[in-house]
DNA sequence: ACAACCTACAACCAAATGGTTGTATATTGG
DNA sequence: CCAATATACAACCATTTGGTTGTAGGTTGT
């Protein structure tokens, strides 16, 4: 089988759209805000909009954004949607950034694996000294 | 004194700033993998432009990207500039994330202070039951 | 039944993003 | 001095983003 890290045939990776996401949902201020709150406990939409100087629309934008990513999940309530933060989800951010760590301090098994080849040349990538 | 965290007059905060530009830089593939290869060791500008399938200025691009969030930073040596990662600037991000996890576990001390109040209405905030 | 509320989504807009090509400026090697 | 190399940056373009308003559908309380 082989095809633990599912690997697709430009060489990306389900999990790089996940992380893109991700990382996404969380380079925007409001929405770090949003999960701060949603994190701390549920929340309806417009609760949260409320919370902020913007349009719902906007907020609910926001939300969904999260959502996809991931990062926040929604569950129905009657007439609401009540918003709750995925801390596992933020633990998996969490470990691509202990990952990265890792590289640095040279303790990784087969950086080969985790420094992409989206090219060719197959540069010699200069190990560090 | 007391300006620790550095409140500006609309509530945003550089904190806020920084970390806008570290989850941006972190929310691209090619990004991830160019700091990926400068935490193992340095590089040039143009040894990382050739390990992918784009044009030199976009990778350039890129990696101004990441030296304008702090991820990144750049030494001049003859005609090259050598890139290499800031491994605390990553730690900084992966903290970010920590405290996100510290407000799910409710082990926060004053959760108001990282809850921001950009706008109004003094909501209830409906504390976690 | 029906008004009020909660949410989703479309359409639109200005600004930012991620890519391109082309040009300018240093630095190096011969 | 000159050619090649390394970098930076401007101008341009298509797409995405973050915001808006407006519309429509589901749920609730009276």
């Amino acid at each position: 089988m082989k095809q633990g890290t599912d690997q697709r045939a430009d060489g990306a990776t389900r999990a790089d759209d996940v992380a893109d996401a991700m990382f996404h949902a969380l380079a925007d201020r409001t929405r770090r805000d949003i999960l701060r709150r949603v994190l701390a406990g549920e929340h309806s939409v417009s609760a949260l909009a409320g919370s902020y100087d913007m349009s719902f629309a906007a907020v609910q934008k926001h939300v969904a954004v999260l959502q996809r990513s991931g990062l926040l999940v929604k569950r129905r309530s009657g007439r609401e949607q009540l918003a709750t933060g995925d801390v596992e989800a933020v633990r998996s951010v969490r470990s691509m950034l202990l990952e990265l760590e890792d590289i640095w301090r040279g303790r990784v098994a087969r950086i080969d694996e985790l420094l992409a080849i989206p090219d060719d040349t197959t540069e010699p990538t200069s190990r560090p000294t």
